[in-house]
DNA sequence: TTGAAAGCGCTAACAT
DNA sequence: ATGTTAGCGCTTTCAA
């Protein structure tokens, strides 16, 4: 069996009381050599403190829960990635939670976390979550009170601490690069319309044209819906317009439209010049590295799980929205306009 | 506050034993009335058991820890998504802990996750360790009484459970496949060759070769380290040797060959057919779809995930190596031999 | 059929 | 400076 403070307590001569003051490092007035006394016997005993004990009793178990859609995604993986090596630094554990993107389980997962007893919770809402059903989940954190950090997604809830990129700046860095190169006519492919991160994407977009003085022409916008067969669909409205580069609002539907062009004998950036979103894929195992607005995923994660953290062991600081800055990567998929 | 079994029995008139039983469907004799009066009582005060406070006094917390090198690699980011499935399903939970590699890191999460009273650890062994390293690993585990499954790396520990590819298969079948196409003279870029993985590769395609009545020939191997860089690395050697196939021991290594044979101006297959290893990226953004063998990575997770959970369940069955099926998924990076 | 009581390992108010 | 005591929420023996 493992040793428990009784053993000290025993070993030592002491009582439960003083040997967990000792160890705790308490400010009782434990004189320097009680305590060594009792570190010693910990250390020949290869004493280990009880988590679960410690956090029933206590206030805190040193364990967040981590709700994503699909750890699979790179990108959520990052996330996680950040999020853990921040709580590994700081003596925390990750319970993780893979949701589908299903509304239903990312309330199961909540109720579970809470039943664990973590002392918060990092949470991207999956994505077929209407604003209903999100506000539903924040509820369901509140009525728990359970502390949490959304991750990535904006839905629009107020009163809670977010961490995710500046996607409006992320528009602006990318459409600006296509008018530094020359375009004059660039094409969009966008996300569900609906979503907060597309609808900030496109208002950075309108931004740099202002900027430069380009009219937005609504016309040259193709809404996808994120995924590769998306981008390789809209191959065929991009051949139909007069356009000279492309900007995808993410990676998976820029590599569609590389699919789309190659089908069709077309090179990229010689024919089109593409430039993607998000850079979670390693760039190397394509022909054409892909150019493409980074978002800091696993800065992200981190960020999140400090900023948890923060609010666990100060209930009372304010809600912040943290906007993380998105990095334009440089590659090979974008040339200058002849 | 979260309502308690006390609260439960306070509102029923019964005692806490009374409420505990029955909720928990114990084998006493509670008659249905009294089942149904305690079963409506927690419904309607929203009870829910604290989970802590059952595994501090139970022997059960219902999780498991998974220790795994990187969770942005997606292959263990598969892994981890089955194994969060299974568990899941039966009502456990995973905390993760990511090693970055590091021997010195597998023993802290050992100790971690055993001073948080996990039921049980599935094991990716962190590929920096020595063969000494990794039996000191399980000998800690061994010595925390902690039952583990070892994943995917067959570091030679005896005694214990273990689930991974059947890689001498993975040879056979990637070796086989390019023998069936006519391709008679093959080189094969391998792993570190003292990993138990790439012997038992190799040790299939030698069984292809002998089936097919090939000499197997020590002078086109080139060993490689499983990054995409040594794979570009290795077109130098492939090109000197008269060879028309290559067979990369995973899927990095093989886009480095797309690499490093697209800047020479060859293309894949028609100069060189390729065949990967893993299969484990989407295979759709590249340009010519790798041809692989892949590992059933997601089941490799649920398969170990419940073999742990069994273990946990009835310590005494006997350890057992699961050896997963690889399955050759063809696309277009090989072809017939001219 | 039900309850009292002990205890899992720890913390903390209170007492000495 | 240290110990006594109570209790976190639950399970489980033992007794009634």
């Amino acid at each position: 069996m493992r040793p428990t403070m009784k053993d000290i307590a025993q070993k030592t001569g002491l009582s439960v009381t003083t040997v967990s003051l000792a160890l705790n490092n308490k400010p009782a007035n434990i004189p320097p050599r009680t305590r060594e006394l009792v570190l010693n016997a910990a250390r020949e005993l290869g004493y280990r403190p009880n988590k679960l004990a410690a956090g029933l009793r206590g206030k805190c178990t040193n364990t967040l829960g981590l709700i994503l859609p699909d750890i699979r995604n790179v990108f959520f993986s990052s996330l996680c990635k950040g999020a853990e090596d921040a709580c590994r630094e700081m003596g925390w554990n990750v319970i993780l939670c893979n949701t589908s993107d299903s509304h239903r389980r990312d309330m199961e997962y909540i109720q579970i976390l809470a039943d664990r007893s973590v002392d918060g919770i990092l949470y991207c809402i999956s994505s077929d979550s209407t604003l209903l059903q999100a506000q539903e989940s924040c509820k369901l954190l509140g009525s728990l009170s359970m502390p949490f950090v959304l991750l990535d997604r904006d839905a629009g809830i107020a009163g809670c601490d977010l961490v995710l990129t500046d996607h409006r700046q992320g528009g602006f860095l990318g459409a600006r690069h296509l008018l530094f190169l020359g375009h004059r006519h660039i094409a969009l492919v966008t996300g569900p319309s609906h979503l907060n991160g597309c609808k900030q994407r496109l208002d950075g977009v309108k931004r740099a044209y202002e900027d430069a003085g380009i009219v937005f022409d609504p016309a040259l916008v193709y809404e996808g819906n994120f995924r590769l067969e998306s981008g390789e669909a809209s191959v065929d409205f991009l051949l139909n317009k007069k356009i000279s580069a492309v900007f995808a609002f993410n990676d998976m539907m820029a590599y569609g439209i590389y699919k789309g062009l190659r089908r069709r004998g077309l090179r990229v950036p010689r024919d089109l010049s593409v430039i993607g979103y998000d850079d979670v894929f390693p760039s190397d195992i394509v022909g054409v590295p892909l150019t493409s607005v980074r978002q800091p995923v696993y800065e992200m994660g981190k960020a999140g799980a400090r900023r948890m953290i923060s609010r666990i062991q100060q209930p009372q600081i304010l809600c912040e929205t943290k906007l993380l800055s998105p990095v334009l990567v440089l590659r090979e998929s974008t040339a200058p306009f002849k």
